[in-house]
DNA sequence: CGCCGTGTTGCAATATGAGCAACACCACCG
DNA sequence: CGGTGGTGTTGCTCATATTGCAACACGGCG
């Protein structure tokens, strides 16, 4: 949009840093984006770049524009959505930052799902720790976050919050198998593929650890589920996950819930950018996940 | 600034409904305003304007377009007020909506105690029964409201609610003077200055007098505070207003509380439109009222 | 010092936008 | 029925703003 070409100049030379690399990005000339800038800043009184000899930095003032253009920039979209509502046909496109429990089975299958009623929505997934997820709302980067046990942050609102248990998952093959739940001391009787350290799961199995005060054989640690998922089919190892995270594909993996005296439920929670109103298209998708959630979770929901 | 401008002639076409008109006002001609808006349509995919023979209408795409242009000023508003925050000078311009009850005194008050600290933030006050004050919160012509027992509205969000006693207010040789509190069934013993129906308050009156199945002498109603009270300074009648709307002047009149058994204490409101954030001017003027409203009337607060 | 990186400026080419006048349409009214 | 005054729109012309090119100024670095 014709009004946004200044704006969008100004989001792009502060995050690249550089007027020629910008202009090249933009097909301009660096001449030109100077002068758009400069034109911008006269007009706002204030400078808000800081001009290094590295290149352009944004000021306090250019902080503050940004987080403005930002807000502008996504809110646009969001009308455009609405307007496309208005005719029927539901078009836009949501992005949201899920923790990794969700990469596997969840949000694909919401997507698909999402995707099978309104084909003209497109989805982004950008598929961060609990951290960072709620960053990239922060940063309207991520219309909304799906995350486990989030930070408390006042700019992420919370949507929706599910209270699930932690599961241990292992071969179908497993001794604790049988059971239907299993004690969280029995678990550590065996070797243990460990969520690593970014994992908002990991905090949750380090705290019980801390209570339990037992000792753990930790043979495989990783950032990666999938690594996690892969190896627990091999070896006779225990690992864990949260129930919504358990892939519901024919493996030879099964999930035992942990006992509730020895771990905590985790929380489970969807959530946005606290005074931001969401495309049609990504409220919609938010309420088709409430309800998804709901609907399986919710006997354990707050 | 340039990239409002289409915005604003949009905005201007919108609330006009006429090009030419608009033109005028702009100091642009029609032909220039019409590829304007045409321009805008093409690059949004869809028109904005129903073209009648007399003249520019919204359609459905328009409101939704027009609900984000006002936001869009009002943000940049906010941003602009920020960025001078930042070099320690407070500036800016804050609109209060206000129920007429506080035209006289408190809200004054509150604006020259507020620009002694700040000397470059302007205010308007826009003097409103509580529908419009409402609406006009809605309709981002004001930033923050003032009023008592507003509409529940969902756009609407209270940043304060205090619960105030409704007194009589009378001259001070009446003989209701005498006591600290009244009865309400004794005011109506005298003729009564009645607030007019546009008035929270008269709303309150009309509650308790049916409860209380009495008669009422009204000889003067008046939808001006200002009028009601130059009366009761007149002749021996009794008129209402809340604690917070008493004049604080050397005047002959008294206020008297209603016993609360005649009369529920009413809700005296402070609140923004929903969703959005305050400029920091107003942000720190709601600040001062809340704190010099807790200060005063704080003990009843909610 | 010479080189390469940065942003900036002068000037010419160009695209964008504004104004004017004429047009098409509709409502109203004699 | 046709005029009259209102609406928005369009073709054309011209002013203005925006762009690109090339040259410049400054700072870091070898």
């Amino acid at each position: 949009m014709k009004h946004l070409k200044t704006l969008r100049c100004i989001e792009d030379v502060a995050s690249s840093g550089s007027i020629r690399k910008s202009a090249e990005q933009l097909s301009l000339t660096a001449s030109a984006l100077t002068r758009k800038i400069q034109d911008f800043e006269t007009e706002l009184g204030t400078p808000i770049f800081e001009r290094m000899p590295q290149g352009m930095r944004l000021n306090a003032a250019g902080e503050l524009v940004l987080r403005h253009i930002r807000a502008q920039l996504s809110d646009f979209e969001r009308l455009r959505s609405q307007i496309a509502d208005l005719s029927g046909v539901r078009r836009g496109h949501v992005t949201v930052a899920v923790s990794q429990a969700f990469a596997h089975g969840l949000i694909p299958k919401e997507i698909a799902s999402y995707r099978a009623r309104h084909p003209l929505v497109s989805f982004s997934v950008l598929v961060r720790d609990h951290v960072h997820a709620v960053r990239a709302v922060a940063a309207f980067e991520a219309d909304v976050a799906l995350v486990i046990t989030p930070p408390p942050a006042p700019e992420f609102e919370p949507l929706l919050v599910i209270h699930q248990p932690l599961c241990a998952l292992m071969s179908k093959d497993h001794p604790l198998a049988k059971a239907e739940t299993v004690r969280f001391r029995d678990c550590l009787q065996y070797p243990i593929a460990m969520p690593g350290p970014s994992l908002a799961i990991r905090h949750h199995l380090q705290s019980a650890l801390v209570r339990a005060s037992l000792p753990v054989n930790t043979v495989v640690e990783s950032d990666s589920f999938e690594v996690l998922r892969s190896y627990t089919g091999g070896e006779q190892v225990i690992s864990f996950q949260i129930r919504a995270g358990i892939p519901q594909d024919n493996s030879n993996l099964v999930a035992r819930e942990i006992d509730h005296r020895d771990m905590p439920p985790t929380q489970l929670v969807l959530g946005q950018l606290r005074g931001r109103s969401l495309s049609v298209a990504a409220s919609k998708f938010v309420d088709q996940i409430s309800g998804s959630l709901h609907s399986q979770y919710g006997v354990r929901s707050a």
